[in-house]
This record gives structure tokens, sequence and C-alpha cells, in this order.
DNA sequence: GATATTCCTATTTATTCAATAGGTTTATAG
DNA sequence: CTATAAACCTATTGAATAAATAGGAATATC
């Protein structure tokens, strides 16, 4: 399995901030209690997402998280690289990874490339928005 | 990261085979030496990969591992399945995962499914003699 | 000044991955 | 027949990573 529960608590975080963006900010304690996840790991996570700028903190009394683009704005390969160590479907793919002895005679590096390449394709092809519900009242059940 | 080095080393083994295909049969210890894997690790992949028909391994003096099919035949895909847990991107997607209880109100699945299927169909479109070298020594070069 | 919040660092726990160890069975060669 | 070379089988260990928790410090509002 590839993507650890760290992204996908991120993603849902984020896909929550678009659907509930207003002119205040978003306690974590509303998004944890919605997205049943545990208040403490979600901070952990949504750390990194406020240090690269995908989301601006404020801290004390009527403080928060929001959003600083339009959810079109973000890909969730964007989301994702920022969460995950790392997308490459193989270690010796990974940045920062020693290079392969093996790479010159290696008869599957080029698979791997490839597989890397169309999954960040996919990932990139897909933002916030289209994984928002509208704002269609009768979309908004709950089972 | 996704595969694992169980699912690398059996698609290298399988590469390896299709490469020196004869008459008689390859034993692992030739494999392991021209691969640089420890023999006994390979010995517990290549274990699913007779189970399941992929290869016939013969005991004995002259034994060893053998194709049984050629290597057109063979997907990347089929190869990666069965050697590693799963290949779905996502925990909630594993085959015999528990239902998940936020499935119907979940943004993200959606999205998962998405990146599940282009990861199947990339992986299910290479075959193993797309990834041998050919004959024609032209071909042989080293990067 | 009380309170609600993010921010920060460290620690613990659980799970999975990677590999090793040691033996059993089976086929061939001499 | 016997020695040998091989696959096959079961269990265990060790290392790394993932997942979560804990406790407090800083900051903004009311």
């Amino acid at each position: 399995m590839m993507i650890s529960t760290k992204g996908r608590y991120a993603l849902r975080v984020m896909v929550d901030l678009a659907e509930h963006d207003r002119e205040d900010f978003v306690p974590l304690k509303e998004i944890a209690r919605r997205q049943e996840i545990s208040e403490k790991y979600l901070e952990s996570i949504l750390k990194g997402l406020v240090k690269n700028g995908l989301l601006r903190g404020l801290r004390g009394k009527g403080g928060g998280y929001k959003l600083t683009r339009p959810p079109e704005k973000y890909t969730v390969r964007e989301i994702l690289a920022l969460t995950e160590d790392s997308l490459a479907p193989v270690a010796c793919l990974e940045e920062g990874a020693a290079k392969c002895p093996r790479e010159a005679v290696c008869r599957t590096v080029g698979l791997w490339r490839g597989l890397y390449e169309v999954i960040n394709r996919y990932l990139g092809s897909v933002t916030l928005a289209e994984l928002m519900r509208t704002g269609d009242p009768g979309d908004n059940y709950v089972i």
C-alpha cells in the first residue's frame, strides 16, 4: 500500500476546508470531529501544509485554518507530495536515494519510471475542486 | 513507497529467466548470483510464483526453475499481484479490508479508485517480453 | 486575565518489511 | 546405492517505518 494515513488524512482535511470555506478560520477541533481523526495527529499533519503555504493557520481564540487559494488551484499531487515522504513507487526512484549500481543493466527501472509518470500525471490532473460536493443542499445528505 | 523488495526481486527474476530460457532448468543459485540477491530470500519469493503456475520448479540435481509460458504471455501486473500483498494505493481498497463506514460520505475514495485503475492498466499493459533485451547485440549497450 | 487556539519537540507503540536459519524431500549422476 | 545438488517448508529474528500520543509553549481574542 502506497499512500499512508498522513496523506489520506491531509487530503480529507483539505477537502473539508474547501467545503467549509468562510470568512473566519476553521478550528482544527471542528475538522477533527467531522473527519473523525485524532486532533493531535491532525496537528502534526497540518503543520507541513502551513509551512509550505497551502494553508494559513491563525493561533489564539478565534483561530484555526484556512485555504490560501481557491480549491481549483490545488492539485492532489501537490498535497500528497508535501505529506508523504515520497510518491515514488519504488525505493530506487526516491529523491535522495543512493544511486543504484545496477541501474545501467537493470531491466526494470524503465518500467518503474513509467509507473511513476502515470501516477504523477493522474494525481496532478485532479484538483480539490473536483473532490468537493457542490453547494446543492439536496446533495448534502448524510447516510 | 509502494512496491516492496519482494515484488521488485520477483520481477527481476522473471526477466532473468526469460533472458536465460533454455532446455534445462536454471538453478536458483545462478539467478541469485546474477541478480545479487540472497538465495534464501529468493526462495521464499519464488515459492508463490511456482504455486500459482507462473514458474515450474524441479527439485534434485539438475533442477531449478523455468518459465511455463513465453515471455509475452506474462504481464507485470500478474507477477506483482502474486508477489505483493496488494497493489491497492490505499488500505481501504485492499481486498478483504473492512468496509469503511465513511465510504458513503467520503470525498476521496473515488480518487483512489481512479488511481488504482490507472496503476492496474499500466502494469497490465507491460509484458515480460518488453522488459527483456533482444538477442540483437547492437541493442546490448550500456548507458 | 481567562480561554481557545496553533505551534513545537519528544516519546511510545504497533505493524510491516526484509532477511536468516535450519531442516526435509526429491531427483540425478556416478 | 550412495553422494550430491537442488527445490521445498516452517519458524524466527532484526530493522525500519508508520501511527499515534503526550505535554507543554506561544499567541490571539474576549
